[in-house]
RNA sequence: GGGAGAGUUCCCGAGUGGCCAAAGGGGGCAGACUGUAAAUCUGUUGCGUUUCGCUUCGAUGGUCCGAAUCCAUCCUCUCCCA
C-alpha cells in the first residue's frame, strides 16, 4: 500500500507499506541479482547502509541455484536472512541483455542458459511461478525490454505483447497467492510500461495496464542508449498516466543526476547496478562530484574518499589506503567501495526524502544535479 | 681449472640478416560501465617538430647496401664436471 505524504512540484514524498516492512520513498533498491550484492557485501551490512530494498532476479536465481532450492529454503528472506523488503525482477531484462542467447514467441522466451548452456523456457506464467518460489515481497511482471533504437513498428507490437503478458501474469499471480503452500501469499505484482521513445506508444500502453489496478508501476526500458534528455522526456510524458497511489519504479536508473531528476518528475523508486559495478571498477559517488581512486593523485592522499561521508569506509580508511588495495587487486577493496557507493546512494534518497519533508527540493535539485556527474 | 648455455624495451618473454621501435603476458597510465553472462572491458605504454626523423635489444670493434639477429674480443649471470 502506498501513502502519499507530501508533494512538491511533480516530486513525491510517500511511504511504501508491505508485509516486510515499510519503504521511505523516494528509495533506492540495492541489486543483489545472484540474491548477493557483488562485492562481498552481506545482508548484515546493508542494514549499516541504509538500504531498505534489495533487488534480485528471477532469471539468475531459477538458473541457480534453482527457484525450488530457495522455496525449500523458505524464500528468500529465509535464504538470505534479509528481513526487509525485496523486489525480483523478472527476467524481463535478460530478454534484452541476453539477445544473443534466447528466442520470443508469444507464448515466452527461450534462452540458453548463461551458467550451462541448457534451454531454458521463460514466459508470463514461468516467471510468476519462479517469483511466487523465491517469495519475494513485490513481484515483476515479465516484459520485454526493448533495445534502443528499435522502429515504430516493432515496438507497437512488441508492446501488446507485453500488454498480453501482463494479463497472463495478473492471473497467475492470483492463483498462486491463493495456493496454501505458497510461502508469500501476500506477494505484490507490479507492471511495467514500454514503448522505447515513442510517448504515444508509451501513453497508451500506460493507460492500458493503469486498468488492472496493480500494486504500482514501473517505467522500463529506458536508460538503454538513448540520450537522458530524451530519458527525461519520456518519463514526464508518462508520469501523467501513471496512477497517484501506487508507487512509481524508473528501473534501472541511474546516475545519482539521473535519481534527482527522476524524484523531480514523479519517481519513488529507483535500482541500478551502477553503485556497486562502478565501485568494483574503482569509480567512487562522491558529494564532491565522481572520483576514480585509481588515479595517481590518490596516492599519498590520505583524507576519506568522501570528506562529506560517515560511512565504514571513510570513516576508516584514506583514498591512498583504498588506492592501494585497488592496485593489490585486493578484495577487499571492492567491499569497501561497493559499501561506500551503496551508501552514498541511500544517503542520497535519505537527503531528498529531508529536502521534500522540508520544502526545499528545488534548492536541493538545483545544487546537486549537476556538483554529482562532474568528475573529479 | 674444464665444459655448456644465456644476456631484448619498467619486468617476464618471443624474435636468428631487410616486412622490427621489436609478438605475447605482467606492471604502469587513462577511460568506459544505468531492471549485472562484468573483481569486467577498451585505449595507451622509447623520444621528437609524428604519413616522417632520431635513439634502443650487455659493452666495444668488425662484416654487409642493411645487424637484436653474422664475426671477434671483453663484461656479467646460470648450469654441469673437477
Amino acid at each position: 500500500m502506498y501513502q502519499l505524504l507530501k508533494q512538491e512540484g511533480v516530486a513525491r514524498r510517500g511511504v511504501f507499506i508491505t508485509v516486510h516492512g515499510t519503504v521511505q520513498t523516494p528509495a533506492f533498491m540495492n541489486v543483489a541479482t545472484s540474491a548477493a550484492i557483488k562485492g562481498g557485501i552481506s545482508s548484515f551490512d546493508l542494514v549499516d547502509l541504509k538500504c531498505q530494498v534489495q533487488l534480485c532476479n528471477t532469471y539468475h536465481l531459477h538458473v541457480r541455484p534453482g527457484d525450488e532450492v530457495i522455496y525449500k529454503m523458505g524464500g528468500l528472506h529465509h535464504f538470505t536472512g534479509w528481513k526487509r523488503p525485496i523486489l525480483t525482477d523478472s527476467g524481463g531484462f535478460q530478454v534484452f541483455s541476453l539477445s544473443s542467447l534466447r528466442k520470443i514467441t508469444e507464448d515466452g522466451v527461450k534462452f540458453a542458459s548463461h551458467v550451462d548452456g541448457r534451454r531454458i523456457f521463460m514466459g508470463p506464467e514461468e516467471s510468476m511461478q519462479i517469483q511466487s518460489h523465491l517469495a519475494s515481497t513485490i513481484a515483476m511482471a515479465f516484459d520485454e525490454c526493448i533495445a534502443n533504437p528499435s522502429t515504430r513498428e516493432y515496438t507497437a507490437q512488441s508492446v501488446q505483447r507485453t500488454t498480453r503478458w501482463l494479463y497472463r501474469c495478473k492471473a497467475e499471480m492470483d492463483r498462486l497467492n491463493a495456493l496454501p503452500e505458497t510461502i508469500n501469499p501476500h506477494q505484490m505484482l507490479f507492471g511495467i510500461n514500454q514503448g522505447a521513445t515513442f510517448e504515444d506508444i508509451r501513453i497508451a500502453h500506460m493507460q492500458e495496464i493503469a486498468k488492472l489496478n496493480l500494486d504500482g508501476y514501473a517505467i522500463g526500458g529506458l536508460a538503454v542508449g538513448e540520450p537522458a534528455e530524451e530519458m527525461y522526456r519520456i518519463i514526464s510524458e508518462v508520469e501523467p498516466y501513471m496512477p497517484a497511489d501506487r508507487p512509481r519504479y524508473l528501473m534501472g536508473v541511474g546516475t545519482p543526476t539521473n535519481i534527482i531528476e527522476g524524484v523531480a518528475r514523479g519517481i519513488d523508486l529507483f535500482d541500478c547496478v551502477m553503485p556497486s559495478r562502478n565501485a568494483r571498477h574503482g569509480t567512487i559517488f562522491t558529494w564532491q562530484g565522481i572520483r576514480n581512486i585509481n588515479n595517481t593523485k590518490y596516492e599519498l592522499d590520505d583524507q576519506p574518499i568522501d570528506p562529506e561521508c560517515d560511512c565504514p569506509t571513510c570513516r576508516n580508511h584514506s583514498r591512498a589506503y583504498v588506492r592501494h588495495l585497488f592496485k593489490s587487486n585486493e578484495i577487499l577493496a571492492g567491499r569497501l567501495a561497493v559499501a561506500h557507493n551503496l551508501y552514498f546512494y541511500n544517503t542520497l534518497m535519505e537527503r531528498i526524502r529531508d529536502a521534500l519533508d522540508q520544502g526545499c527540493f528545488a534548492e536541493f535539485r538545483q545544487k546537486y544535479s549537476p556538483i554529482l556527474s562532474k568528475r573529479i
